[in-house]
DNA sequence: ATTATCTATAGATCTATAGATAATGC
DNA sequence: ATTATCTATAGATCTATAGATAATGC
């Protein structure tokens, strides 16, 4: 499909299968619609992965730790102001899910079908992000005694307005975009808007100034 | 299930059926399934609804309506002021989505399972809360005019902050207490706090004081 | 020889219906 | 008679494998 047929199929239908469950989830493929738009035979999908389930996890156990170390994956320069950092945080965060936009959908569908996969995320959730939630902390206490941010706002908080205000846009905006007729460009717009605005939103709930 | 034998299966069928999709979805539903739970026979799930879609739609498009109207459900009291009546909404909205968690899910992986179903909240969308949205947007425009909120933003903007954080805290919920090995009552706890910090969020986004 | 690809098929569901039997309302 | 319930089964998938054939690397 993207390549000539002088390489073989294996990385086709990687490809291919990646695509399909991204677009229609995990139940909604089959591998019979795997072969078929990769151009091969069904049996050939069960020669490289024999089981479904492991031609989704050999795509996606990758993916997905990408994908959420890939939050705290930024250059951690001291000199930034604890202001500064929250928005580069919450920019980051956002550029990572818009990067891979179905992303998000899928890791939802994935969990509510196999909770057991939860143990990965689990273990992903609790390697990398210590220190970076630590110091962060840190910095939010130093921030509240100075007087500089809002009192009653605790890191756990922050992380689940960052969250909920990025993750939600990604998921509803399919929806959205069905329900409002939204086209290309008018999603990109609306995706460009609510980055700045997700930025605004957390910066005012801190209690940092209008700009 | 429910109910003793004394009453026929219709009843049953359609309760424990609503139940299943609301806990696994329509795909990973099966009628055989549904029959087993509700103690009769499969071909009767058929008999009763013909098809497992008709069961579908006879249970969830009063439900959608419910869900979607009920969004602007509330009295409108002429005399609050626009930040009160914000908080009406906002809280009301809340509610609504906590009275049924599982439904927001539900909606958006029926929505992408069947696109045509979109016609339905098209619709539901657009019948009541025309009046509703069009006299706040003035009340916004006003209270921008007077200096009481800030001025960059939009009726638009406010609506997709209260849905994001609202409805994101129902569909991240599931998964979050799972990967943080949460109790009910724990659950309970969170959603009591977000209830308050979403409005207080969306308070501050507007630029009214801290309390 | 080994690896890649195909054909064919078994076995598991699942939905939906046909036709038999039991229960109920006159 | 009509309605509710059951048994049995057809037909459609879908996953996975066995076994045949073609392509490739020595």
């Amino acid at each position: 499909m993207t390549q000539e047929k002088d390489q073989n199929f294996e990385q086709i239908i990687l490809e291919t299968a990646e695509r399909l469950f991204l677009e229609k989830g995990y139940v909604m493929t089959s591998t019979t619609e795997i072969a078929a738009e990769a151009g091969c035979n069904q049996a050939l999908v069960h020669y490289y992965f024999r089981t479904k389930e492991n031609l989704f996890d050999s795509i996606f156990e990758k993916r997905f730790n990408t994908f959420f170390n890939g939050i705290f994956d930024f250059n951690f320069n001291k000199n930034l102001s604890f202001k500064q950092k929250i928005i580069q945080i919450v920019e980051s965060h956002f550029d990572l899910l818009n990067e891979h936009p179905k992303m998000i959908s899928l890791i939802m569908n994935e969990l509510s079908r196999r909770p057991d996969h939860i143990k990965t995320i689990k273990q992903n959730l609790q390697s990398v992000p210590l220190k970076v939630i630590d110091s962060l902390e840190n910095e939010l206490r130093q921030e509240i005694k100075q007087g500089s941010i809002n009192a009653d706002i605790t890191m756990m908080d922050l992380v689940i307005t960052m969250v909920s205000l990025n993750a939600s846009l990604f998921l509803l905006m399919p929806v959205a975009a069905e329900v409002l007729g939204m086209e290309q460009i008018e999603k990109e717009h609306v995706i460009k808007k609510r980055r700045k605005e997700n930025v605004k939103i957390i910066l005012r709930y801190l209690g940092y100034g209008n700009d």
